[in-house]
DNA sequence: ATGAAAGCGCTAACAG
DNA sequence: CTGTTAGCGCTTTCAT
């Protein structure tokens, strides 16, 4: 049972007040050369180690942000989270993580809890619809917030925006330049914001190019492998014919891919597809796949230093943002020209 | 700028001592039923929220775990914090989530350094071996560590570790049991105790089935995609017949893929392939591929509940313990029979 | 240049 | 059943 080295030991071995080797310690306020090497000799030798906590309860904050992602092993989440760490890292602060199970509104409102009493200095996260009365109300104690790709009303924190409407029209644009007239869409829940953004942009490339927009041709897949995958067959059944297929998350574009190899029908030659984000696999497949990405990874970067700059900025300017990070259609081998 | 309500206001707001309070929220001690009910509205009223943060100073303990994965993008990391975080937040525990981007050494120090001085309960890590003086260094400390695949000389902590050779024997053996008799192999690092460990397997089944180990049929593809990919192509080139492929992680598996395919190569009537992990994507290939699944999930809930025991185990019984946990060779459609 | 002492918010002896 | 008090480890006035 070694006993824990504090600053008083570390005091006491240089032979000064506790005051001082903090101060050696954290370099500020005055104190002779004679006694920084003496305080740097003990502190080395004695092997201390500052007590974050400590000082965190006297600063009154922590250097700990938090973050709930929807989902642990989706790439785009994780891609955010790299962008959120790294920049923190930087930063010198440490992220709790936390999995809120594909948005479960009570996970989340228990982490969120969890998070704001233990002080993080701020948090990230994308919240479900359920979560927005408890989050205005936990918000009141003035908790740095930095929303992703959602906003919730009557609540005034920035937030990073995936452009949902012109990565869809880009992607939609995109398969109407190849030929294509006949493009069907799989969603994710119908009330969803981003959901809905996806299949406006979808509306608007129709519109734009003149083309009619056909509600047989839209399938909700419910963000899942699954869901897409009944999706994609129903859509075949139908009978309705169309030549593309949008697909608008990772796992729904597996279902989708599932569904038309277990149809038989070859990609792109008698399908075109697109999918949304743009995990590692994708490009392995044959032939790789066409995707808008959301640039995960940037978000996350952005809405850290965000946060950061919200946390850090002690004069209470109230200049929230909005920021939208434009996606980026990646383009592979999946769609054919029909001409 | 909303003052934050702590335990004093309360008491004060109930009428009752800071330590009456405490009890009656702590649920502990005694008090009369008259004054719960007092304070708890007090509490109710303002709003409190404990603070742990004081509570971690004065208990000693943060209830908060570090752990350090080697890459947040990849399947079998992900789903190894899955199931830390998953057990960890049963009991009440919340965890740093540290990315040492495939274990760099210095990285992995820092945020050891970091979480250390965060006073975090415990940490579970696989450490690269640059980082084993450390970490002997940092556990003179007493911090509570776990181990993941991993051993350090020297350092007496429990780990829990994937059975590699039996893995690698099974997979092996299977293709062997399908006729195969010349099987290449595709290895991490050269050094990787892990890796070490797969081909020993790979090894073992040979002799047990009394076939030759052939050495121009082992290559090394670093754990990357691209490492992978060139091995593969080094190993079609040379001339060598193979009529099966073992692959031993995630990403080399792509790579290995990708190689086979550029190539010609159909799977599996050219080929059989079996790789490691079992990400989501590897099933909607055709053929699904055939895999050894490591567990990560189990390993990581495995992992958190031995770190949790330690740390809630007052008394210094020093029974560390090493548990191995069998992998599952998952048969899908990617090997075929030669004879 | 240095040190004594107060206090961040909480809990736990110890009295009463 | 209740309150007083000390102290976790640190930083920071305020004297000296």
């Amino acid at each position: 049972m070694k006993k824990t080295i504090t600053l008083k030991n570390v005091a006491a071995d240089a032979g000064v007040s506790t005051t001082i080797a903090s101060r050696v310690l954290g370099n500020y306020g005055s104190f002779s050369d004679e006694t920084r090497v003496k305080v740097l000799q003990s502190a080395e030798k004695l092997n201390y180690q500052p007590n974050r906590i400590a000082q965190a309860l006297r600063a009154g904050n922590t250097k700990a942000i938090g973050v709930i992602v929807n989902s642990v092993t989706d790439t785009f989440w994780m891609n955010l989270f790299r962008g959120i760490e790294s920049t923190a890292q930087k930063y010198g602060y440490q992220v709790f993580l936390c999995n809120s199970d594909n948005g479960q509104s009570e996970k989340e409102q228990s982490f969120l809890q969890a998070l704001n009493e233990r002080n993080v200095d701020g948090i990230i996260l994308s919240p479900a619809l359920g979560t927005h009365p408890f989050l205005r109300k936990i918000h009141r104690g003035k908790l740095p917030l930095v929303l992703v790709d959602s906003k919730v009303e009557g609540l005034d924190v920035s937030s990073i925006i995936i452009d949902n409407v012109g990565g869809a029209f880009e992607a939609v644009e995109y398969l109407i330049s190849l030929g294509h007239k006949d493009i069907a869409v799989i969603t994710g829940y119908h009330d969803s914001p981003t959901s809905i953004a996806r299949l406006d942009g979808y509306k608007r490339a129709h519109k734009m190019y003149s083309l009619p927009v056909k509600e047989s041709l839209i399938e909700s897949g419910d963000y899942t492998q699954q869901g897409a995958y009944d999706a994609t067959l129903r859509l075949l059944k139908s009978g309705n014919k169309f030549t593309a297929l949008f697909v608008s998350n990772e796992s729904m574009t597996r279902g989708a891919l599932k569904a038309l190899d277990t149809a038989g029908l070859k990609v792109p030659d008698n399908i075109s597809v697109i999918g949304w984000d743009n995990p590692e696999w994708i490009s392995i497949l044959n032939p790789a796949l066409t995707v808008v990405d959301g640039l995960p990874f940037d978000i996350g970067t952005m809405a850290c230093q965000t946060l950061l700059n919200e946390i850090e900025m002690k004069d209470d300017n109230n200049n929230k943002k909005s920021i939208t990070i434009k996606t980026e259609l990646v383009k592979r081998f999946s769609c054919g020209n029909i001409n």
